[in-house]
This record gives C-alpha cells, sequence and structure tokens, in this order.
DNA sequence: ACTGTAAATTTGTCTTGGACAAAACGTGTT
DNA sequence: AACACGTTTTGTCCAAGACAAATTTACAGT
C-alpha cells in the first residue's frame, strides 16, 4: 500500500515520532490531522498531512504550542518555519561538495572526500565541523523531502565507514575513564554514538560501545559487568522528550551511584530539565571538557577520598 | 516512585518492547501480566512481572505461541527455555574460547582473537567457519537465556568492528558485478549482511551496502540510481516467511528485469518457495558461487547479445 | 503418504470517548 | 521583579469491542 503515498498511524508514528494516541486526541481536539477511513475504518493518512505534521513537529519542538499551531494553515506554518531563527550556520564549500557527491551517487567519491577531511584537519575538527554539521544537513534534507531515504541510508553508511576506520586507528591504550556507549531501545540512531566514541577514544578513554538500543536494566547490568566509570547515551533530535527523561530517570536509579551518566545529540538539547545525576553534553565540544573534568575530580577523590568517584 | 522497582506501562513497554495494545490484550485474554493498579487506575508492574515477561518475549521469539506459554507458570516456562531442542554438535575449540570471552566480558581480548583468526585460516574461513556458526550459537544462548542482551549486542559490535576492518583492507578494485546490499524494513539485523558484504568484497565484487531496513521502493531506486547488476537482500531465521515472499516479489517486480536478485540467510533457507526471479544463497558458500556463475553468463551475454544480462 | 484447500482459531493492531495528572500559562499579591 | 495561586493545555492511560492477517487444524483429492 505504501506505493500509493498514502500511510497506516503506525506508519504516520514511525516517520513523525507522535505516538498513536497523540494523533488521535489531536484529530479529536483540534481537527487535524484528519485522515480518510480504509475499509475497516482504519486511519489513511496522505502524504501532504505526513509534511504538515513533520512541520509541525517542528515547530513544537522549537517551544510553540500545539494547540496555536494545529488550527492553522499551511501557509501559515512555513511562514512561523521560516521566520524560525535557522540555526543554518556556515555551509562550507566542503559541505556542500559532499550534498552533490550524496545526491549524484557517488557514494565512493564521498568516502574518499571524507577520509581526506580527517587528514586535513585532524579528526577531532572532522566531527565537530564536518560529519556533525553534515548529519544534520541530511536529515533536514529528508524532512524537506529533498533527498530519498536510500540517500539518507547510503549517507549513513559511508560515514559509519569511515568514522569506524578512523576509530579502529587509534591506539586505543585504555585510559580512564571506562565509557560504556549505547542507545535507549526506542532509538535506532547509531551515527551520534559513533561521533561521541571517536571523540572519546581520541581523548585517550577506554571505550566499549553496545551498539544501538539496549534496555535500561542492561545496560545497568552491563556498566556493572564492564566496571565502567561513565554510561553515555546518545539521542537524536526527534526522540520522544518526556521517553528520554524518564529512560534517564529509570536507568540512574539502576545505576551505581559512583557510575557516572552523560547524555548527547540533539535530543538531549531539546530537555528542559535534565534529570539530577546525569549530565548533559550539548555539543560534542562538551565530550572533551567533560572527559577532563572527570578525570581532574577522579584524581581529587582517590587522592583525599577512598570510596567511590566522581558523581556526575 | 518507581524506586521500590515498580514499573509504568510505558517503563514496561521500553524494557520489553511489547506496545501498549498488546501489553493490554494479554492480560485481557489470558490474565497475564496482571499488574497492580495506581491511585488513578493506572497499571504498576512488578519486577517479577518483568522477568517473566521477558522470558516471555524469548519463547515468543523461538516460536511458541503467546497463548500456549502466556497462562504457564514461571517454572514450566524456565523448564521450556532450558529444553528448547537444540542440540548444537560441532562445535570447536575456537567458538567455545570466543563464547567463554565474550561471557566473561573480555570484549578487548574477543576482538584480538577474532583478527587473529581472520590471519590463520584467511577472511573466507573465518566467514563460513567462525563468524557464522558464532552468531548461531551466540543466538541460540540467547533464546536459551544463557546470556544477556548486553552480551549479545557486546558480540555484535565487536564482529561487526573486525568485519568492517577486515572489508576495509580489501582493495576494492570494482570489477563487476555492482552488487548493492541491505534488507528490508522489517529486518534490523545487519550482521548477515556484512558477512555477505565480506565474502563479494572478497572476491572482487564493486559492493554497496544501504545497512538495514530499505523500503522496497527504494531499494529498486537505488538499484537504479547505482547502476547495479545485483541486489543482494539478508533475512534472519526469525523473519516472518509470508513477509519475506511478498517482499521479494514486489522487489523483483520494481527492479528492471536485468538486475538480479539474490537472497540469502536463515530466513530465507526457512522458505518453501523461492518467487521466480530470486536466486537463493542458502550457504555463504553459495555467494562465491553465485557470483562465478553470474561472471560466467554475463561473459556470454554481453558476446552474443547486446542488451540486458543474466536474469539470476 | 503426500498435497492442496477450506474452515476455525489465534493474535496483533485499531477503534471510540472518557478521564486524569503533570506541565505550562496567566493572574494577583508581596 | 519574585512568588504563590488558580486555570488551561496537553500527553498518556483506560475499557471493551472489532477486525484482518497469520497460523493451525480439518478435510478432501490425488
Amino acid at each position: 500500500m505504501p506505493q500509493t503515498g498514502l500511510l497506516s498511524i503506525a506508519a504516520v508514528e514511525m516517520e513523525t515520532g507522535l505516538s498513536k494516541d497523540v494523533l488521535r486526541v489531536w484529530e479529536r481536539r483540534y481537527g487535524f490531522p484528519c485522515p480518510q477511513r480504509g475499509p475497516g475504518g482504519d486511519r489513511v493518512y496522505t502524504a501532504d498531512q505526513l509534511v504538515k505534521l513533520k512541520l509541525i513537529c517542528r515547530l513544537v519542538d522549537a517551544g510553540l504550542r500545539p494547540g496555536r499551531i494545529l488550527p492553522m494553515p499551511l501557509e501559515a506554518l512555513r511562514e512561523l518555519a521560516g521566520e524560525e531563527p535557522l540555526p543554518r550556520a556556515h555551509v562550507n564549500s566542503m559541505l556542500q561538495q559532499a550534498m552533490r557527491l550524496l545526491m549524484e551517487y557517488r557514494s565512493g567519491e564521498l568516502r574518499r572526500e571524507l577520509n581526506q577531511a580527517i587528514l586535513r584537519d585532524g579528526l577531532y575538527r572532522f566531527i565537530t565541523e564536518t560529519a556533525a554539521p553534515l548529519s544534520a544537513m541530511v536529515g533536514e534534507a529528508w524532512t524537506r523531502g529533498e533527498i530519498r531515504i536510500f540517500e539518507e541510508h547510503l549517507f549513513t553508511e559511508t560515514l559509519t565507514i569511515v568514522l569506524r576506520g578512523a576509530i579502529a586507528q587509534l591506539p586505543g591504550n585504555g585510559r580512564p575513564p571506562r565509557v560504556l556507549l549505547t542507545t535507549l531501545p526506542a532509538e535506532p540512531h547509531a551515527l551520534g554514538l559513533l561521533m561521541a566514541e571517536a571523540a572519546l577514544s581520541l581523548e585517550g578513554a577506554d571505550c566499549v560501545s553496545l551498539g544501538t538500543q539496549t534496555p535500561v536494566s542492561d545496560i545497568a547490568a552491563a556498566a556493572i559487568a564492564n566496571r565502567s566509570d561513565v554510561v553515555a547515551l546518545s539521542f537524536a533530535g526527534n526522540f520522544p522528550p518526556k521517553t528520554l527523561s524518564e529512560g534517564l530517570t529509570a536507568l540512574r536509579r539502576s545505576l551505581p551511584s559512583q557510575v557516572a551518566l552523560w547524555g548527547g545529540g540533539a535530543g538531549m538539547g531539546r530537555l528542559r530539565r535534565v534529570p539530577e545525576g546525569v549530565l548533559r553534553l550539548s555539543t560534542l565540544d562538551d565530550v572533551g571538557h567533560a572527559l577532563t573534568e572527570w578525570r581532574n575530580q577522579s584524581s581529587q577523590w582517590s587522592n583525599s577520598n577512598l570510596s567511590g568517584g566522581p558523581r556526575h
């Protein structure tokens, strides 16, 4: 059925991150999205409604209230979005070149270009100035419908190869802290995690990654088995804030108190209040700071106190 | 509040992966899980119920039916999980050693051991005799409850690093055919795909991977954009056969007829009838055969016929 | 004995309309 | 301004029912 451009409520949930409950209650209260119905009375959404919903999600994420913007026509929303202070940072020629290669499906050249950028700028600047902005650009381009899913997949795969290659070449001397990296079960995106791992490994931290989507209780068990000093989680921008907050709180409770809990990624930045005992890393630069901070506090603790370590 | 080990329905959804709807309908139909209620009538689950639920999830994944096992007491479930008839015959010392390292959380040593195995046996024998059987063993051990999810994650991550490293070191001279690798949207497992990519790259094929979970229409679009000669899909053993069959048929229709369609993995082996125009690769050995076959037919075609290439 | 078809069962997802608590907002007071 | 207090907004949860797809079972025809 998806060939016709029509979507079930489950598909819309997947695409937008809005729960079925929210989609239904918005329809009941504000009259949008008001989908057609299939033969069984089930909701069938159009591609246009999906586009508008995604735009609404962006605006809600930006702080606007659903009750205000949901009844508005698409034009008004576009205008609002246009007025949005666009963090469309400096788009240098390197990024544009990469986007062009991607859209022309020249993945081999893209990979070479990225690897060359690492050698030219160093891994740290590559991550902060190329990889991260490029990922954001690709995500936005997909939201705006400028590229197709398979191009986004190809980009993800290419950048993954490049980053993994770079990480593999690092000495891996295994200085403290021991960091356990993963994501919560609702977060399947691995790129942010990989960038964090690269940044941490670069500073000589002893990283172990579990990949994506590890249940909370398993993260805690793994942290203990691994004798981790730090658990680091990554959240994409569309991660539901409530789920995020609850997940972090639950994990903080399950974790021994001497194990620090760090959270990063765009989803983390969107959070109003960070749960107690959790350190927010707003940007990739914060990763380095947090590491230095941890090491300072750690040496203090080990000099003056026998038990435990830094809390966060 | 959950300091007492009590969980909301959302928390259980996150831990188990079962949707709220499923949790409610199971309770209604089978009487389990039957949580206490909070002040507002909302469900409050205990840690014990969560443990039993996770065990049930494993058994359901293994093919047992919810209606049969949900009314059973915990003891009977444990027995079932242990009894699972899985007589794993040929287990050489290398595999046992790897399993031991994994269960003792010595991931660094595991990685070294695996890399050493590549050098000792060669990449091809490593894939067929170590990586593939080991993946199966880990999957079974998880089904039987002998290892926890995070250990399975750690294994997947470690093997991924090793395989990606090996692939990166291959020359990548890009001889035909051009192969596009990915999985259907319902298949999130990447290891099988990675092993296939390694086997194909080893034979000098020109591989491009889209990672996992690409929609059918996007696979077709990508194959055209990439000028692929072959599209290769991978399916884990628990992949629903009906979905598999329909997915392959739909993809075969969307794909230009001169593009071959190959399917591999345990899920593929379970299929009774392979859709027309699809080549089944039952084992990893078949990958090499299929490649040789394709190249033979391809040279015949290009000598005797201007249009198209081999069909499968 | 095998195979294919038809009926019966199982199972996950979707539906409606109501209810509630936490968060955000607005207002008045110190 | 800063703080406490009602008010509105908003996301999540609930119940019980319905349905279609997937699976199992039963049955007929080679």
